[in-house]
DNA sequence: TGACGGTAACTTACCCTGGGGTCACTTTAC
DNA sequence: GTAAAGTGACCCCAGGGTAAGTTACCGTCA
């Protein structure tokens, strides 16, 4: 009989659950952050009780790692296979942004996970955002190098600060995005466009 | 007899340790957010226990808006008379810029309280941070306004996504200057008007 | 000027809830 | 019948919050 008990299996195969649970836990660590989120609120997004997200995840910092190597595997990829295209300086951000607002169009918060602050400061967590992080500062400061050599500055620090500046750009245009759901990939990217070249010329 | 006995008064005045407090209280919550900082860890900073502090704030609640209000207005004061002096339209996000880097110079964390994320959803902290935001995402607004009038550019979800952007602009740029203690408000300045200058030609 | 009382400045030791984490158990699919 | 999917009820601790007591400063009065 399927009587709506409680207690039992709901016949959904493990692989399948674990990653709606990956899904909800990306968005609630995204919107509170990894201290201010909780494993029975994101359990409960799914329809499940918190023994069986320890089941699966073992620990907070378990769902954590599947979450954030999720987002932080598919960005890098993403902006990885952009910068390899190249181009002109001025034109890479747009890129950039396009495939990053292409990849995460149904899972915006994905990106915050990189950036949450409220991570614990040592462990596994903090090393593996650090090193996604790492790994973005890395095409940031590429990107940088070009557009300012293209214009004959150099000053290294500069260029720190404006790789920091362009992370820093893409963060507040994913929150504003986020408010906006109906807003979608396409439209974002031509709208970046559009204020690019008026503002910049870009 | 001054020997260093644990309990007893340190005959601190309250209005002084109430400072010492807010500035500690910012610092901690500026560094890991509303969620993540810890009563204890501030008081501890101080050289005094919890109870003091809940003495003179009452609450968790009732220090991060002491520390919010001192942040907020200093920062919407600063940011007003600047917007007030005028301009060109380019040269305003230097100048704010400036303001702002000269007003938190030994203070820098406490442009993050305002955009705290770990903050309770409901209640009156986030009453009085979004306050502050809407007060100053105004100004913001009205730059952008003007920024892109005089390009000929009137798109109002365009200008609300630059304002955004700005904001999100001076974030990183603090995140930036809080990781690089030796530079002050006047090398910022100077590097923020190299870069524009270099990249835009503003 | 010294004793003294009142109050402000502090602490120790505690309570209590929320949330991470676990155990033993139940049900259904195959 | 067995293994996988799933739950109710529990432990435990960090951290917010409090009650009651201790000490030093300070004004006042003899």
């Amino acid at each position: 009989m399927t009587e709506s008990r409680a207690v039992g299996t709901k016949g959904m195969p493990r692989e399948e659950r674990e990653a709606q649970l990956v899904v909800a836990g990306t968005e609630e660590f995204g919107r509170a952050g990894y201290a201010g989120a909780s494993m029975v609120e994101i359990a409960r997004r799914v329809g499940v009780t918190k023994p069986l997200l320890y089941q699966y995840f073992g620990s907070k910092d378990g769902l954590y790692l599947a979450c954030l190597h999720r987002a932080g595997d598919r960005l890098t990829e993403g902006v990885a296979t952009t910068m390899a295209e190249g181009g002109e300086p001025e034109r890479m951000p747009l890129k950039v942004l396009s495939a990053i607002f292409t990849t995460f169009d149904y899972d915006r918060y994905a990106w915050r996970l990189l950036r949450d602050e409220t991570v614990p400061a040592t462990g596994d967590i903090a090393a593996a955002a650090a090193d996604y992080r790492r790994r973005l500062d890395a095409f940031a400061l590429l990107g940088a190098t070009q557009l300012m050599t293209s214009r004959g500055l150099a000053d290294p620090v500069d260029i720190e600060a404006i790789a920091q500046v362009w992370t820093g750009v893409v963060d507040s245009l994913i929150s504003w995005w986020i408010d906006r759901p109906d807003e979608d990939a396409v439209a974002m990217t031509a709208r970046c466009s559009r204020i690019m070249e008026g503002l910049f010329g870009w």
